[in-house]
DNA sequence: TTGCATTTCAAACATTTGTATGAAACTATC
DNA sequence: GATAGTTTCATACAAATGTTTGAAATGCAA
């Protein structure tokens, strides 16, 4: 069984060149390289290259998902069958963003190897993603069910900011780093789920003030803000 | 000066393949062809493949950029100097979303050209893409003057959220289209972004309200509505 | 027209890439 | 310990790709 060390060997060292160096210049002479295996074994092993990445991405992917769904879950039980549509966000972002961000996960190269797929895109990964259509459903059923009276539309809305935000600070963290010149702090990972949380749940139930128009109490509030200042 | 003819020709139909099929699986062959022009003209006249989609990109970042500024400015003269934080807001992610979404604009070549080239990122477009960060910026002194009182974090992670939304609307919205059965529209570009700026405002200002700690009033907010329904 | 610079062209180059092959080494079962 | 199945290995293959080359064509000024 000294093939299953060669498996994980090439799997390795796959995430670690692709994490380092991204999809687009790491040939499988250097994967095979590092992990000190044979050229041929990765056909052996996986068949061809695009199934060693999908591998790769499905594994973390399953990860995330199943983390996601305890959290869900874990959530629902605790509030009696029903999960508060903050909870709810929380399961649905927590994960990614602690998978992904942090100081300590710095080092980690599952995380990096994801935020490499997040901004990459090459097409073994485009073709599971589309898959995760059906993971998000269970996600919008449980919002539907936390706020029966939501229209639709703003619930998916809702779902696709959240994720908005929580994926665009894992893709450009770098930039906004750079931007705040270190005063927007990626390390605190509590913070930045908190904040992605707020601002979710403020979209999702905007509008739900009585007597005002559905898109636009906020920017009253804004200019009241201004006024004040 | 029919080197300028030739010129046009091969941006016009580069832009056009990258656009339909990706920068992944189209090549120089692929480009010389759709163009009717020799192989070696691209490298004549560009230099390399790269350079090509450099200009490609610079051209397009150029046009937006400045449409950006344009609204930003309108804005500010319009407020005597002081542009709202919400007009600042639609000046960042209006044009964006304007070019790269809607009915009509499914046919523009270029906005299908900017989509791809948000969402595979290739390293010529990577390395520009770094120098957004002066850009954004001037957007972020605007964002100062609006609201003096401000955190300069709070103004950053505005900002971040801002185009967080824009840009994931943009490269997602197949998905969302999926996940939302068609019940988000997304032709109606007007509506996007009056979504986008209300959202990025409300998370601007949140905190503001007194008595209330910084990052949770909303969820307040949130838990009364569901008791509501 | 002559001469010079620019542009086009076909062809070849030089690599790089993922993949396939067939023999050798190894492992486990009888 | 022989045998059948698995795994490893060096090597070769075939295709694709960006780039270069040097000659031919074209445009333009004197």
């Amino acid at each position: 069984m000294a093939s299953d060390q060669t498996r994980s060997a090439i799997l390795a060292a796959a995430e670690r060149l692709y994490a380092d160096r991204g999809f687009g210049d790491v040939t499988l002479r250097d994967i095979v390289a590092e992990a000190n295996v044979n050229l041929a074994a990765v056909n052996y092993h996986f068949g061809s290259k695009d199934e060693l990445i999908a591998e790769l991405f499905v594994t973390r992917s399953i990860q995330t998902n199943r983390e996601r769904l305890n959290e869900l879950k874990a959530a629902e039980e605790n509030g009696g069958g029903r999960a508060s549509i903050e909870d709810i966000m929380r399961a649905l972002v927590g994960p990614t963003l602690r998978g992904c961000l942090g100081p300590d996960r710095e080092g980690s190269t599952a995380a990096r190897f994801m935020i490499r797929a997040s901004i990459e895109s090459v097409p073994p990964i485009r073709r599971i993603k589309n898959r995760e259509v059906d993971h998000l459903r269970k996600f919008a059923a449980a919002m539907r069910r936390a706020m029966p009276g939501r229209d639709d539309t703003e619930l998916y809305w809702g779902l696709h900011f959240a994720l908005a935000m929580a994926h665009h600070t894992i893709r450009e963290k770098e930039r906004l780093l750079r931007l705040s010149e270190g005063k927007c702090d990626l390390d605190d990972v509590r913070a930045i789920i908190d904040r992605v949380v707020t601002v979710s749940v403020m979209a999702l139930t905007m509008g739900d003030v009585p007597s005002k128009p559905a898109l636009r109490p906020v920017v009253v509030h804004g200019r009241l803000t201004r006024q004040d200042l």
